[in-house]
RNA sequence: GGGGGAUUUCCCGAGCGGCCAAAGGGGGCAGACUGUAAAUCUGUUGUCACUGACUUCGGUGGUCCGAAUCCACCAUCCCCCA
């Protein structure tokens, strides 16, 4: 009776091992990955977004990486419509969708059927709303936001101004409070019946040790390099989305004689680190997330039982 | 060998006699997050029997009702003259 697709995702923190378990469960099922990640998404960032490499792309088929070029701004909405396009892609076609990544966002969006906002242009309202943040004050927009829509303003806190200003900035596209869009959003009827698991480490420190090595690898197989191209195209100037990367906006100073490279390095690292942190409250608190120990008391299980215990979770 | 300056809570760094468990930043810890999310933001961060008590500001000993703040000596580091 079940029309929704079937779809199955993995996701953690930074450098828990989704992508190598992702890929071994496409090879071993069928399936194809579909990448749930907000940087991977641009060409040309590879080592500092940890990409899939080219052979293990060519492995296994992934979707949605290297869609746009880095001075595009990438919306969370833009994502939800290429990514259920890749699902049905998939499931025409007989193969398994595994979505992999660590946007938490993104992948809340597409299980939930989209976000709750209608699309527009509202480029004029936001530029107009942060002028006014910066000029009137966050009182200000607060509370005005308070008048429009007083339990949105509960709920955000006024220094927040990315938020206040999204807030305010649906209210006077749509007319409608960003509260109430929200709360319709909740009734939607997700399109897939999604199995999701989440990779946990019970000791931080284990995990904060595996993203210490990517880091030197990164700089290994040259990342350093890689933000100069990047710098030179000028994709660091302009404010976009891929210019908030971790790895390349640590780098800008080392590569301008700003700070040395050693001071450059540990700050991507704390940097990584508490992304990964971030990323552990965002799906602790998420429901449908089922939680695999990849680690426990120190001891790191051996990859072939990872396997299997995904196997297990997703009933394969 | 002589002269000067430093030493503060995990780190950096303010404090210069009471309002100091000690500003601010970083980091840590916890949390939020519905069109930028690898972003943005919040709380917390000496100990405890926690509207109070106790132990902290290199060490020891003083002055004072009272010291991170003043004095003496010791230790370590830095600078200048030899």
């Amino acid at each position: 009776m079940d029309q929704k697709i079937k779809i199955f995702a993995v996701v953690g923190p930074t450098a828990s091992g989704k992508s190598g378990l992702a890929l071994e469960l496409a090879k071993r099922h069928g399936g194809e990955i579909i990448s749930c990640d907000s940087m991977q998404i641009y060409k040309r960032m590879n080592i500092g977004t940890a990409k899939p490499t080219a052979e293990e792309q060519s492995e296994v088929r992934h979707h949605l990486i290297d869609v746009v070029e880095p001075d595009v701004a990438f919306s969370c909405e833009d994502y939800v419509s290429l990514a259920s396009a890749a699902i049905e892609d998939c499931a025409s076609r007989g193969k398994m969708p595994i979505i992999c990544g660590g946007t938490g966002l993104y992948l809340d969006a597409l299980l939930r059927g989209g976000n709750s906002a209608p699309s527009a242009d509202t480029s004029d309202i936001r530029r107009e709303l942060t002028e006014r943040y910066e000029r009137e004050g966050a009182d200000a927009l607060h509370a005005e936001l308070m008048r429009v829509d007083p339990e949105s303003a509960v709920a955000i806190h006024k220094n927040n101004a990315k938020r206040v200003i999204r807030a305010l900035e649906i209210y006077y596209s749509c007319g409608v409070p960003k509260s109430l869009l929200d709360k319709q959003s909740k009734e939607l009827v997700s399109p897939y019946d999604a199995s999701v698991i989440g990779l946990r480490y019970e000791n931080r420190d284990v995990l904060y040790g595996r993203i210490e090595r990517r880091v030197d690898e990164m700089i290994a197989e040259g990342l350093l390099e890689e933000t100069r191209a990047l710098m030179s195209e000028g994709v660091f100037e302009k404010n976009k989305t891929a210019a908030q990367a971790i790895g390349y906006k640590e780098l800008l100073g080392a590569i301008r004689g700003e700070n040395s490279l050693e001071d450059a390095v540990a700050e991507l690292k704390t940097a990584t680190r508490r992304y990964a942190k971030r990323q552990m409250t965002w799906f602790s608190a998420k429901d449908y997330v089922r939680w695999l120990d990849v680690e426990l008391g120190g001891e790191v299980k051996r990859f072939e039982e990872i396997v299997n215990n995904a196997e297990k979770l997703f009933s394969l």
